[in-house]
DNA sequence: TATGAATGAGTCTTCATTCAT
DNA sequence: CATGAATGAAGACTCATTCAT
C-alpha cells in the first residue's frame, strides 16, 4: 500500500508541477506562447510526458484555472465566514476580487481577457471548463448584493442587471491594471480604493 | 515630378490596402489568428510585398490600431464640437468610447487587453505604437472630465485619479462585453446605460 | 504442480484475449489503425502487459495471421474430407478461399498485399510468421490441382506452373473486391461465380 | 520572359524532384513509412519547401498516382494505334497493365492494394484522386473487350461483368508478383504470359 | 506477472521572415 | 516596386517501446 500511495503522491507531485510551469510560462509569456513543449522544457521532461497527466493543452489550461479560481472562491468564502455587515462582506469581496486578479494576472487574463475567437478549433467541452469556473465567483458576488438589498443597505434594482453592472466595473479594475503595465498608473492602492468607494457608493 | 507623386500615391494606396485587408481579418479572426499570408492573400500580393510597407506583423498591427483610435479621437472631438453641456458631453464621451469597443472589438481586445509579455521579443519602437495609441483618448476623458470639475457639475477631486478610475471602469465595461461573449448578459442597452448611470452618478 | 498449470493456462487466455482484441481492430480499423495502446486499452490492461506476451508489434500480428490463417487450412480441410469429386473438391476450396478473404479482409491484406519492404528494420523470424502463413493453404490448392490432374478431369500441365497461375488468379479476385471497397463492382456473388467458372474452365 | 521560363522551368524540376523522390521512397518503404519529412531529407530541401508545390501529403501522393497512371494510359493507346487485331490488342493491353505494375510497384500497390481504411481522417476529395486514377485504364479494358465481342472473336457476354472479372483476374497476377516478393515463383515471364494464355482463353 | 511512468523519435503542418532577382 | 522561392523554428500530438518496481 505504501507503495501505491507513493506512487499516487509522485503523480501528483508531478501533475502539480506541470501545472506550476504552465502558470509560470503563462505569466512570463502569455497563452500564445506557452506550448507543451516549453512547459515540458521547465520542468526537464519530455512532451510526451504531459500526455499522461492531461489530454492536451486545453484541458491542461483549464485545470490550471479551475484550480486557481477555486482559491478565489476559497477567499471569498472565508470573508463571508468573518460575520460582518453585508456592506462591508460585499466590499471585502470586491477588493479581494481585484486583489487575486492582481496576484494571478495570467490566470486572470486568460480567463477573462482572451476572446473566444482564440479557441476556434477547440472542442467546446474544453472550453467550458475555461470560461466556466469564473462564474461561481461572479455567483457569490451577486449573492453578496442580495444579502445587501435585503438588508436595506443599498438601494432595491434589478439584482442580475446590479450584478453584472458591478462586475463589469470591478473587472475594468482588475483587468486594467493587470494587462495595461506600461501605463502611467497613479498609487494602485488609491486607485482601487476610490474606485471601490465609488462603486459601492453608486450602489447606494 | 508628377511621375515621384504618382508613385507615392500608388505606395500609399497599397499600404491602405494592406490596412484594410489586416482590419477586415482581424475584425473577424482576431489577432492570433491573423497571419501575413492571410493579409496577402486577401489583396492578392506575395506576403513579402507587405514587408515593404511595413517592418513586421506587429508594426502593421500597431499601424492598424493607430489609426483605428484616431478613429476614436475623431468621434469623441465631433462630441466636443455639438457644444453640449459639460456634463452631457462627459456622459456622451463615455458611451461612444463603450461604442467604439464593441465596433472594433479585435482592435479593442488588441490594444487593451493583450499583456505586454507577448511582446516580449519585439522592437520597442512597435510596441510604443500599440499601446500608445489609447492615451489620446484617454487624454480627452482627462479633459471632459476636468470641464465638468471646472463648471462644477461633478465633485472637485484629484483630476488624474478620477480620470484613471473612470477610464478603468468604461474599460471593464466595454472589455466585459467584446471579451466575455458567452457570458449571459443582460440587455447590452440596459447595461451600459444602467452602468453609465452609476459611474456618471459617482462623479457628482 | 496445480499451480503451474493454472498459471499456464492463465497465461494462454491473457494471450487468447490480445489476439482477440488485436483481431477485433484489425477488423474495423486496419493493420495500421491498430496500436499497441488500443489492443490494451480494450482489454484492459497496461500497453506494457503486451510485451509479456508478445516481442512486438510485428509479431503479434504475426501470430494472429497464423491463428486466423489456421482457419482457413481448417476450412480446406474440412471440404476435401466431403468426399467430393476432384473437380468439386478444387471449385469448392477456390471458394472457400475467396470467402475467406472477405470474411477477414484485414488480416488477408496483413499477409498478401502488403509489400514486404514495410518490415525494412523488423526481425526476419517476425515477418516469416506473417509470410509463411498463407503457404500452407497454397499447397492444399497444389494438392487439389494435382488429384485433378490424376483423375484426368483438368489438363495435364506442369503443377507448379498451374497451381502458382491458378492463385495469382483468385488472389486477384480476392484482394480487388477486399481492397477496392469504392469500386462499384457488379453483384459480387456473380461476379466471383463467372470468374471461378472462368477460371476452372481454363484448367480443362 | 526568358527569366519568368527559367522560373518556371525550375520550379517544375523541383516538383519533378518530390515526386521523384517521394516515388523512391513509396518503393523502398511503403505508403506507411513515406513521411513528408523524409521526402523533403532526400533531396535536400527544407520540408516547409514541400508545401510550396503540394497542398499536403494526400495531394502529392495523388499527384503521384495521376501522373504515373497517365504513363499506363498512354501505353495503352499507343497498343491501339499500332493497328493489330482487336484480339492481339487486348492481349498486348492485358500484358502491358502488368508490365507497368511491376514497373510501377509502389505506385500500383498504392493505388490498388491500399484499403482504404488507412485514409481514414482524410478529405474524400483528396481519396478521390487517388484511387480515381485507375479508372481510367479499366475503362480502355473495357473498350477492348468490348471490340471483341463486337469483331466475334470472343465470346458475347456482359460486358461490364466480363470486364470486371477480366481486371479482377490480372489484377492477380500484377498485385501477386509485385507485393509477394519473398514467394518462391516460377519464372515469371513464364508464369504471365502462362496465365494471360488461361485468361484470354477463357474469353472464347 | 503486471504495470505505471517515461521517453525519443516521429507525424503533418503553419508561420514570420529573408533574399536574390 | 514587387515577388517567388525558400527556410528554420515551432506548433500539438501519437506511438512503440523500455524499465524499475
Amino acid at each position: 500500500m505504501g507503495v501505491a500511495q507513493r506512487r499516487a503522491r509522485e503523480k501528483d507531485e508531478l501533475r502539480r508541477k506541470i501545472l506550476g510551469a504552465a502558470a509560470e510560462l503563462f505569466l512570463e509569456e502569455g497563452y500564445q506562447n506557452v506550448s507543451m513543449r516549453k512547459i515540458a522544457e521547465r520542468i526537464e521532461y519530455a512532451p510526451s510526458t504531459i500526455y499522461l497527466h492531461f489530454q492536451d493543452k486545453v484541458q491542461l489550461v483549464g485545470y490550471l484555472c479551475t484550480e486557481t479560481f477555486a482559491e478565489l472562491d476559497r477567499r471569498l468564502e472565508d470573508i463571508m465566514e468573518l460575520g460582518l455587515s453585508p456592506l462591508e462582506t460585499l466590499r471585502k469581496s470586491l477588493r479581494a476580487y481585484i486583489d487575486f486578479g492582481r496576484e494571478y494576472p495570467s490566470h486572470y487574463i486568460f480567463v477573462f481577457c482572451t476572446p473566444e475567437s482564440l479557441f476556434k478549433n477547440i472542442e467546446k467541452e474544453s472550453c467550458q471548463a475555461v470560461y466556466g469556473c469564473g462564474m461561481s465567483s461572479f455567483e457569490r458576488l451577486k449573492a453578496g448584493l442580495a444579502e445587501c438589498m435585503h438588508a436595506g443597505v443599498i438601494r432595491e434594482a434589478d439584482l442580475e442587471l446590479t450584478a453584472q453592472s458591478t462586475w463589469l466595473m470591478i473587472h475594468g479594475i482588475t483587468a486594467g491594471l493587470v494587462t495595461c503595465t506600461s501605463f502611467p498608473f497613479v498609487d494602485k492602492e488609491l486607485l482601487i480604493e476610490h474606485s471601490l468607494d465609488r462603486i459601492v457608493g453608486s450602489l447606494q
